[in-house]
DNA sequence: CTGAAAGCGCTTACAG
DNA sequence: CTGAAAGCGCTTACAG
């Protein structure tokens, strides 16, 4: 650890130039002799000279910072992804990332957003850990700020969000390819909950089979709650019906989970005889399942990506009507869909017996 | 988004008081007369006004930010908890955050511990995602930094990690309790690796048989790769032994998962039959299983607190042994492990038929 | 208890 | 192309 850092002043002293001609160097600006460049470049790199941004940063009035505040009670693997994305765009923009966990009450989230704001971020990325509608504390509307994966009731902020019933319909169209006519369709969550994930994909699902001539039949599907006890429960069910189906489409990746313990306990081998798409690329799980689920990706990193960028262009002025985009969810394709079988149902031969 | 921010100056004005003055009640300093800080502070409160942490920072040379680093090339659900535990212990002391990712190269990361010594971080925190040894930048020693989930062969840097010994001890104890002999041990990786989480979690195995008076027996020990068919084939192979287990210890979570579909194919259930216990705690997976798996859990949000902790009590002069310290994984009780059955091995009258 | 002044490390017109 | 000076928003002795 040096004694003390140089300042601009000692790098000018020993150069034998003034502060300005320094400082001129330091941000590249045209109008400098080559042979001036040189010789301070030379005494910085001998003084290991760093600037000090927060004395740029008071002159200029710009931080080059960001703030990234999260709101969640519970840890969710995709967290971090969100993150990396908004960290990587903001590096390419030389800026740097504030991190702050809100979790609590609207008093600790009214706290942490006056926070960066004291720190003089240049806008806050304000991210939920599912998708849904947030109340944000007041103070946000002082800084330039972007909803992520989450949106406000009165849509005065920019705001980016999966495209769930994109992702509904392509999961759907995914399983109409290979054939498939008999698709159940078990949703994330209760549909009362208006959540757009639960909402939406089922939405999706539905399009896809209109589009597809396929008859809506409401024998196939069902509320899921979301977790692997949920999809083990409904796949049973499911496979008990009169013209059971021939493949599933889960709105999470633990409900597949689920319903992969279920064939295995009837001997239903996938896809060979049944084929199936999950939802949410959570790959600890999807990679492990076997065969590996074929499943739709959150855009989580795109999300960070697209938060940063938008923010990148404030200030906005006072327009009225902020962007609420919508990215797409990409199908995932590992092993777990298959072509339909003619003679459809569990076959018993099969079933059951040995080791896969 | 107001006009202008309101500096000390305007409320010095505003309040008919020097700018010291105005300091002195935004830095709570007991030599201020009472009506003068209600004066000031009503002023302060009347136009919005909010310091500048950067001018305090130029000032002071303190700038309250901690940097955290993050070097990984994959991503992996446990990120997250990290930097909330480091966030979380930041916050009590009034610092906050500056988040980098910078998996790639050793070049990626030296500018990002360069770019954090130019923010003016106090400290660093570099954290890796899975315990291991780290060549960090030597940048890195310009400022107090600790290393959290790894550690520097020369230790010149304080440490802070799991305690895999005594997780291994403790799964393994689980075990024993239960009145279980015969505990199967997959590793989560190969030991040719030297990774401390894939010898030290067997050696725990070995200390807590040891220390039972159980003799160890070779034919219950498997390399295992840390992934879910590692788990499954490992389990198969390890049930088809002479003398089979009647409990498993698995380095990974991920293995348990794999061997719950092997049990199922074979119509075992846990834990009536055979009982487990995992590491990690991946919820996601934990929780998803039926029953719910036991499992070690990896202290993240510890280590990430612990991290800051440490930084908070720098700077630390030249202690030539900067301490290594080790977290201790608790054990979370889930629904996997339960008393060994008198008579071993499946129970075919229970096995494959029905559902659960 | 309080005001005026200096100074932290920069950037930015302004002259030359 | 370059130097001297002012000033960003604070804090901190120094006087009173």
């Amino acid at each position: 650890m040096a004694e003390k850092k140089p300042s601009i002043h000692d790098i000018a002293k020993a150069a034998g130039v003034g502060v300005g001609t320094v400082s001129r160097v330091l941000n590249e600006r045209a109008n400098v002799a080559e042979a001036t460049r040189t010789k301070v470049t030379a005494v910085m790199e001998r003084l290991g000279y760093r600037p000090t941004f927060a004395a740029r940063h008071i002159r200029t009035g710009r931080s080059q910072l960001f703030g990234f505040l999260t709101d969640q009670v519970t840890t969710t693997p995709f967290a971090h992804d969100l993150i990396k994305g908004a960290q990587a765009r903001a590096r390419q923009a030389d800026r740097m990332l504030l991190v702050i966990d809100a979790d609590g009450d609207d008093r600790v989230r009214a706290q942490a957003v006056a926070n960066l704001i004291e720190r003089g971020v240049e806008g806050i990325v304000y991210a939920a850990m599912f998708h849904h509608e947030v109340h944000v504390p007041k103070a946000l509307h002082e800084v330039p700020a972007v909803l992520v994966d989450s949106f406000s009731s009165a849509r005065d902020f920019p705001s980016v969000v999966p495209d769930e019933v994109l992702g509904g319909r392509m999961a759907t169209e995914r399983l109409l390819a290979d054939g498939h006519r008999r698709i159940a369709m078990v949703t994330n969550d209760f549909l009362t909950t208006g959540y757009p994930a639960a909402v939406g994909r089922l939405e999706g699902y539905t399009q896809a089979l209109a589009d597809a001539g396929v008859a809506f039949d409401e024998a196939l599907v069902r509320e899921g709650s979301g977790n692997a006890d949920s999809g083990y429960r409904w796949t049973h069910d499911l496979l008990d019906i009169d013209d059971p189906p021939t493949a599933f489409f889960f709105g999470t990746d633990r409900m597949a989970m689920g319903a992969y313990f279920a064939f295995t306990e009837r001997g239903l081998h996938v896809p060979d005889d049944v084929s199936v798409v999950g939802f949410d690329d959570q790959h600890y799980i999807a990679d492990a399942l076997r065969p590996a689920l074929t499943t739709m990706a959150l855009p989580h990193a795109a999300m960070g990506r697209w938060a940063i960028d938008h923010l990148l262009t404030a200030p906005w002025g006072d327009d009225r009507s902020p962007p609420q985009r919508r990215l797409p969810c990409p199908i995932v394709e590992r092993g777990s869909v298959g072509p339909v079988r003619p003679a459809q149902g569990a076959t018993p031969e099969r079933s059951l017996t040995g080791r896969r």
